[in-house]
DNA sequence: GAAAGAAACGAACGGTCGTGCCATTCTCAC
DNA sequence: GTGAGAATGGCACGACCGTTCGTTTCTTTC
């Protein structure tokens, strides 16, 4: 690896860390140079536009996002056990991964009414994990793990839902029983899935 | 009313539009003031600061949020009525109130490490929200609608995940199917509280 | 309608924003 | 070890930021 990559993915690490917390736009070239240790016009150079920078810390982010939650989970039994790991590493990641909590779900709010290339990615990058949701979902039915007409999209939103309530709970009003509210859900989200037997 | 008073009150509904679409960081007084064909000082002296700004439009869209759902849903019958009555009035207001979509949506992701007054009043927002759903919804075990185990916490929970996955179903990925799958959600989860009869 | 006070404006402040340009320093293949 | 090219820094730009202040215009009261 050259060195200029390997500044830029240090670069990309600080700067995820902060847009986490400051939000996508409130992440700024001065403030992430100082963080980096880099000049404003050095680190610029590398992303070339405010923009480029954004979508490169959201596909940056995806990456690690599906390295630290999707594949160990596929990794799983098919399916309840691997709808299993992938919410325990899934709701595990959203508080912990970064200091600012989930990018996608802050940046996600503030960007849903910003046309572009940056909500553009954003939108992809979430249908894309709710479709992963839905999929290993229906692995589950496949496997007689849950109801034959179980709705997997359905699922998959409703699983969304238990993990943006508990990031709201457990980052905006420090719940300490965040945690425990959220696996109370999603075990009564699994349920109500079950096959009738 | 004062004409200050009533130029402030329209600053405030041009501000709360401003601040969903753009955040209530990214809302800033230069903007605002051509939004509402003000003078950036004139403007600027009906609220002292920007952080003032922002405390006085989150103070004034609660209220709005108050008057459009919480008031009319406690008109209701007591009990599973009412409960229908939050849910439908929230989830109208969450995507319809604001061009921006819910405004305290964007800043509790936004804000939620920021440590400050702007914080405090969200959280306290949030979590008043909360007691106010278990609240009606403990009326409604009392009415002996729900099971009488059932945690009215809990609930409130999980009826703020069906509402936050919502809001990012048909704002950032412009899902059709939101409200519907939303209206399930809630139809499960409402199902899963009945007392055993 | 004049006087007093409230409301809005205009211009400017020090800072920071994203960005461009050019010089300097570093890295690496030969 | 040197030369080419990549990586970084220095400096400046125009624009906008939040904020201040003194002036002007509008309301309100008598």
């Amino acid at each position: 690896m050259t060195k200029g990559e390997e500044t830029r993915l240090a670069v990309l690490d600080d700067a995820a860390a902060l847009a986490s917390r400051l939000g996508l736009g409130g992440l700024t070239i001065g403030t992430l140079a100082t963080e980096a240790r880099l000049s404003k016009s050095g680190l610029f150079a590398h992303f070339g536009s405010k923009e480029s920078l954004q979508l490169q810390v959201i596909e940056h982010t995806e990456a690690q996002f599906v390295a630290a939650v999707l594949r160990p989970a596929l990794a799983a039994p098919r399916g309840e056990p691997r709808v299993r790991a992938l919410y325990e590493r899934w709701v595990t990641w959203s508080s912990e991964a970064l200091p600012g909590g989930c990018l996608f779900v802050a940046a996600g709010a503030e960007f849903d009414d910003r046309p572009g290339p940056v909500r553009d990615r954003l939108a992809r990058q979430q249908q894309g994990w709710r479709d992963s949701i839905a999929q290993v979902f229906r692995a589950g039915v496949a496997e007689g793990h849950f109801a034959a007409d179980a709705d997997a999209e359905q699922f998959a939103h409703e699983l969304v839902g238990i993990v943006l309530s508990y990031h709201q709970a457990t980052r905006l009003l420090l719940d300490p029983k965040a945690r425990t509210r959220a696996d109370r859900a999603f075990e009564n989200l699994l349920a109500s899935r079950r096959p009738v037997t």
